[in-house]
DNA sequence: CAGTATAGTAAACGATCGTTCACTTGTCAA
DNA sequence: TTGACAAGTGAACGATCGTTTACTATACTG
């Protein structure tokens, strides 16, 4: 029943995440499903739907299950309060769970690739993408950065040059996590150390 | 006649670039020529073929055109050869002629970003595309390094490391300029700036 | 028990897919 | 001038696309 619709979004999603929303057709979402394709209209109206029901359930998530991460509500939406107090183990600990929300969450990590996927084709996408993934967790690292330094636990320097340097390796390792490298973690978190070792005070 | 060829080429790799090779028809690369789809198969024996076509141009551009961006020959194939002369002024210019290879080239922009649309449905697309633009030029960059703190030019430290601090900004900000950005190019050269003051001798 | 959603199947729909083929046109060498 | 070849057209091929429909079995509800 609802379980049968939460299996067809998962396995529709992890599809449109390895090989793209045009390249999935609906036979082959049925047939990873064991059933036949007209069983799925039973659920969702349409393919576009199903797609839509994928970011739907995303955005759902950020502010839900996100939690579990020890991240802040709708981190990648520059959520302007509750960040006066964040001290450096803070910032360590969100950015870690970042990391792994963004790698091994079993829906979070899938739809972030569909989305790499399909950011050229739809504008929506392409900023939707880049407020999850690329330039969304830059401006509001900066606007972390710009706190602590206000509340002098920072050293103070250009915050959106130094967001960039901070937020970048966990970008690149995310990345890198994609082609098959398993030691994102630990990099990060050295990484990590460095970078609060030169500005923290 | 061979400028046809070549025009079939770049348009394909264009749609290609944007939506990826399943949701690119034939006909629409017939239509973005003006042309019909059968006269496609007079220069190219099928759609794969098309496809092929442009990772193979590819290849031959890393090692001819790339000249012309002042880099080093097969710059993502971490060459072994004719690095122990680099210098910080020889990195800087690399690296910002990199930078404006994947972000600007006419050719190697919309091939990146083909490859990023293709890195999870094949392994060898996913493969070619780390190599690269992800972890390609973070073990070359180690290499440089480990070359420069052995010539003396640079402050010792993990090289594996460093490398990955100093290549991420610059794979965070093609992805950023994907997303429309266009101050990357500044952006990195201050970064730059910033990491050669801390570790240059 | 009768009645009615619900969840599934199998077949069919028109449209489009990649590819091929017969045919026309233009160009250039013999 | 003729013949061969290259480039392009347009129609057709079978296969697959997303979607709809008719039908069946199961389960809940009055």
């Amino acid at each position: 029943m609802n379980d049968t619709k939460e299996r067809i979004l998962t396995t529709a999603l992890h599809l449109f995440a390895r090989d793209g929303y045009e390249a999935v057709s609906v036979s082959d979402i049925a047939q990873a499903l064991g059933m036949t394709k007209g069983a799925l209209y039973k659920h969702y109206k349409n393919k576009r739907n199903l797609f839509d029901s994928t970011i739907q359930r995303m955005l759902e998530l950020d502010s839900t299950a996100a939690r579990q991460y020890g991240m802040p509500e709708q981190a990648f939406q520059a959520d302007e309060s509750g960040y006066d107090q964040v001290d450096w183990d803070d910032l360590k600990r969100f950015t870690l769970a970042q990391f792994r929300f963004w790698t091994e969450d079993s829906f979070a990590c899938p739809l972030r690739r569909m989305l790499s996927l399909e950011q050229y084709r739809s504008e929506e996408m392409g900023k939707l993408y880049q407020e999850m993934v690329v330039s969304g967790p830059v401006h509001y690292t900066a606007d972390i950065f710009r706190r602590m330094m206000k509340n002098g636990r920072m050293k103070p320097g250009d915050a959106d040059a130094l967001a960039a340097q901070f937020y970048a390796p966990m970008f690149l390792l995310i990345a890198m996590a994609d082609g098959g490298a398993n030691d994102g973690l630990s990099v990060l978190q050295s990484l990590i150390d460095d970078f609060a070792g030169r500005w923290r005070i």
